[in-house]
DNA sequence: ATTGACCCTGTAGTTGCTACAGGGTCCATA
DNA sequence: TATGGACCCTGTAGCAACTACAGGGTCAAT
């Protein structure tokens, strides 16, 4: 291979990408097609690293195939104003700290319902009582059931 | 269908999940499946609605479905300890945890970035040039980029 | 010549659903 | 009695974002 040019195994060790997922972006045409050596091997250019290193830390920090899409597609047009870049990172952010909100209430409710359990028996057992809400069946006379925790 | 019996759909608005998922939990035997009516239709007992019930919510406070098939079966066991119960409860409490610590670190880091952007252009982009690091080349033994900004 | 590390294509699996397509059933109303 | 609409059925395929083979080919060193 020419003294520039890498491997897909280099590019995965330098990337701490995995083999299967850089042919896996080449083929969702997140990377273009690269060229092939006489024996058929892909034969990446230094540039190819930087686009690959740029997906990999951007999914990183969460973001998805379909935004790193759209900020590569932004990165190449150099002379525009970044503001869509800067607005795919915030609304990207807002996701990130409702996802925090979410969790942290899920731990407070988490957190809760196991300094209920008095290591008794199973049946006894506070976690498996809370994780039971048991809904109210009324059978109306004139339609469906209506049902509800 | 007998008095205490439930279409697919009542259940469905009762634990406010989709008919598709029930059926797909029927599937991988997360529910066993129900007995028909004369037309085919799934006839549901109130106490496989307790069943779903558990199931959703379990869900919603993230256990995967691997937890709640264990929860479900150790549920079961009403004589044994809770204590398995108590371990795949604090288990997931410390997976939550480590999710939010994680989430903190990365808002932390996106939030500077964003800060950067001076609203320029894309090629003086901060964001962007926060997510290109440019690895170093060649074959390299041991280590990865520096792929900090 | 042989080994072993690497590469190739193609397909199928993962998790937890969700969305049809193409039909059948049930019940109230005209 | 016919018909319309709401509900149900099975089966299959799709989503994200990979990951894991199977069954082969290539390459460099010994």
């Amino acid at each position: 291979m020419a003294a520039e040019q890498l491997t897909i195994g280099d590019l995965a060790k330098a990337t701490d990408t995995k083999v299967e997922t850089i042919r896996y972006y080449e083929r969702i045409a997140l990377l273009p097609a690269p060229g092939r050596t006489r024996g058929n091997y892909r034969s990446y250019s230094p540039e190819q690293l930087g686009r690959l290193s740029f997906i990999r830390r951007a999914r990183d920090l969460g973001f998805s195939l379909a935004q790193v899409r759209e900020l590569l597609s932004l990165s190449d047009q150099r002379r525009r104003s970044c503001e869509a870049v800067d607005a795919i990172a915030r609304e990207h952010l807002a996701g990130v700290d409702r996802k925090i909100a979410d969790l942290a209430a899920l731990r407070r409710e988490l957190g809760s319902i196991i300094s209920q359990c008095g290591h008794g028996t199973v049946a006894e057992c506070r976690i498996i009582e809370a994780l039971s809400p048991i809904p109210t069946v009324v059978h109306r006379k004139s339609g469906k059931p209506d049902l509800r925790c």
